[in-house]
DNA sequence: AAAGCTATTTATAAGCA
DNA sequence: TTGCTTATAAATAGCTT
């Protein structure tokens, strides 16, 4: 539906991703929540967006509820089945009474569960504490000591040393090869490659690693921007994002990273950190009360995924339409954009 | 779309319910596959039938990994403390007996190595993906686009000035209070202060939501503003590194929230920049190394839903497009009836 | 229930404000 | 940017088979 019909393949831009991800998070959404009230039935939409904003669409029963509903239907049988082979195996060993140790044999497949465990406690521990330390770059304003800020400063101005160090060397070289370069088409009147053009290219390493020029008019450069951002920067102008990220959540121990951006790349740097306003948001509170209410599916849920979702009545859909049942939104739109 | 405009609400027929739910489930699948791909992002659609049947469509990644992405949105501290609470809320359903199965659902709320195992390498992921992005701060000179170099001075720079700001701000603000107190201290025999010098108070919001001025001197200060923050900021993470990493700095008045240390604020000015070795840390290494060890996870799907998804390189959908990756799909035709 | 068939309503790709 | 608008593609309600 639109001027002309669209090939069913990723959206090379990353504007025009995010533009259609827009409106048909919108239909979709739309959709989804009109299916679970048209059918009454549990409907669950997750989705994230090109910049990893999720939004949460789910209808009837909260997320939670729906996954565990889905997670009854998925029989344990394999899993009992498992255990009750484990103990027949267990038996016929101990039977034949091998020379190996069978009971350590037998356990070397369950006590993956202490180990799991604790590695899972061990990275989980890791990742809050990056996610901890990387919240001071997008929430300066929240260290309260000078002398810290005061080394930060320092940090920072290193760094900022560092990376113009860097450039400069850099430009240097380039400059260097572009001379050479000229030197060689002088020499070499074959190879015209216009390598006069040089100034033009943007260097994008490629994920082999290796350095490749692009003409910045070349419709693939932003392409090949984007994933290398994506790679190492990770959509930068994504900041906004972010913060926002570390900043509102109240419950946010572990803010998706995954999704965010070197801290202080911001696009736009002056908003980088103003967008703290989400701490006033009414709605903070309101999933505060929900959060304490968590049902028992939730609880379940969350025990397993560490998870929580934010429930909240459908906006203007709930408004505008008389619900059977409120439909839980997550589309927080303080994740949109930093202004 | 039809004959007449529906109403979005409960259609009261099952048979309509039905055949509404079939067709639309079809257009939404599509709709969700399509968004997928078109984006190049993470969706999950999860639905139960009129009759109960689950369908679930997911595009690049499992839907395991997906939710477990979304619970990263959420703090582990009350995952923690509904764990607290797993026990009495294993004894109130016992009791209660209702009729979700009961025995599942206790079984399930143990870690089982499956679910430890997605936990586990979903972790891994982050924590790599992290580390990678990451690296281009600890590694500046890996870093072989000017244009990124330059944009990554740039941010560097901005903070570099809004930690400045904050600086001078927090040495203003804090000359400001003390020159109140004294103030206040003359003139302390009236107590009708007027409104105009409650600016130099810091305003902390009570629990009752009023706001209490209160003199940086008084020793109620950090508790209350403890509180705010709690309230605001929501304390997440218990880690206890925080003291340790920050040393010096014994009277931050930051609460659990600012647990950990902010990298690049090292004790050591020589370490500045390469305080984020943190990074660098050997027990990162050892995750690499785990990461290693972990095996494919696209077509695992953790206990949590008992993996009885179908991936599937979509039917005609995939066959009539190309797919960058498969889009997962359960649509477990065995429960179409039950009869 | 599962397929097709339109007449309609919706969704949305481009364009434009 | 951030939206509106509009022409067009899609989805689908009510039927029929």
């Amino acid at each position: 539906m639109g001027r002309v019909k669209l090939k069913i393949k990723k959206l090379e831009n990353l504007n025009g991703r995010q533009a259609t991800y827009a409106k048909r998070k919108h239909g979709i959404m739309k959709k989804a929540k009109e299916l679970s009230i048209l059918c009454d039935i549990d409907v669950v939409l997750l989705m994230f967006s090109p910049m990893g904003r999720p939004s949460l669409c789910s209808g009837k029963h909260s997320i939670g509820e729906v996954i565990a509903k889905f997670a009854q239907f998925t029989p344990q049988e394999r899993a009992k089945r498992k255990l009750e082979n484990l103990e027949a195996l267990k038996k016929t060993f101990s039977k034949l009474d091998h020379d190996v140790n069978v009971s350590e044999f037998l356990d070397r497949s369950k006590p993956t569960v202490e180990v799991l465990s604790e590695k899972a406690r061990f990275l989980q521990t890791q990742l809050s504490e990056i996610h901890t330390r990387l919240s001071y770059w997008t929430e300066v304003e929240k260290i309260e000591s000078i002398d810290d800020l005061q080394q930060l400063e320092n940090s920072v101005r290193q760094s900022l040393y560092q990376i113009r160090a860097h450039k400069e060397n850099m430009l240097q070289h380039q400059q260097q090869q572009l001379m050479s370069s000229e030197c060689k088409i002088q020499n070499e009147i074959d190879l015209d490659f216009g390598m006069e053009e040089l100034e033009n290219f943007s260097w994008v390493r490629s994920d082999e690693n290796m350095n490749v020029p692009v003409k910045e008019e070349d419709p693939n450069v932003h392409q090949l921007h984007h994933t290398y951002r994506d790679l190492t920067c990770s959509a930068s102008s994504s900041l906004g994002s972010y913060s926002g990220l570390f900043g509102k959540s109240s419950d946010m121990t572990a803010p998706n990273l995954e999704t965010g951006s070197i801290p202080g790349t911001s696009a736009d740097p002056n908003m980088q950190y103003s967008n703290l306003s989400f701490l006033n948001d009414p709605k903070l509170e309101q999933l505060a009360e929900w959060n304490l209410l968590g049902s028992p599916a939730d609880y379940y849920v969350s025990q397993i995924l560490e998870a929580s979702y934010r429930p909240q009545f459908g906006g203007n859909w709930s408004s505008s339409e008389t619900l059977p049942y409120p439909v839980a939104v997550f589309d927080d739109p303080l994740f949109t954009r930093p202004n």
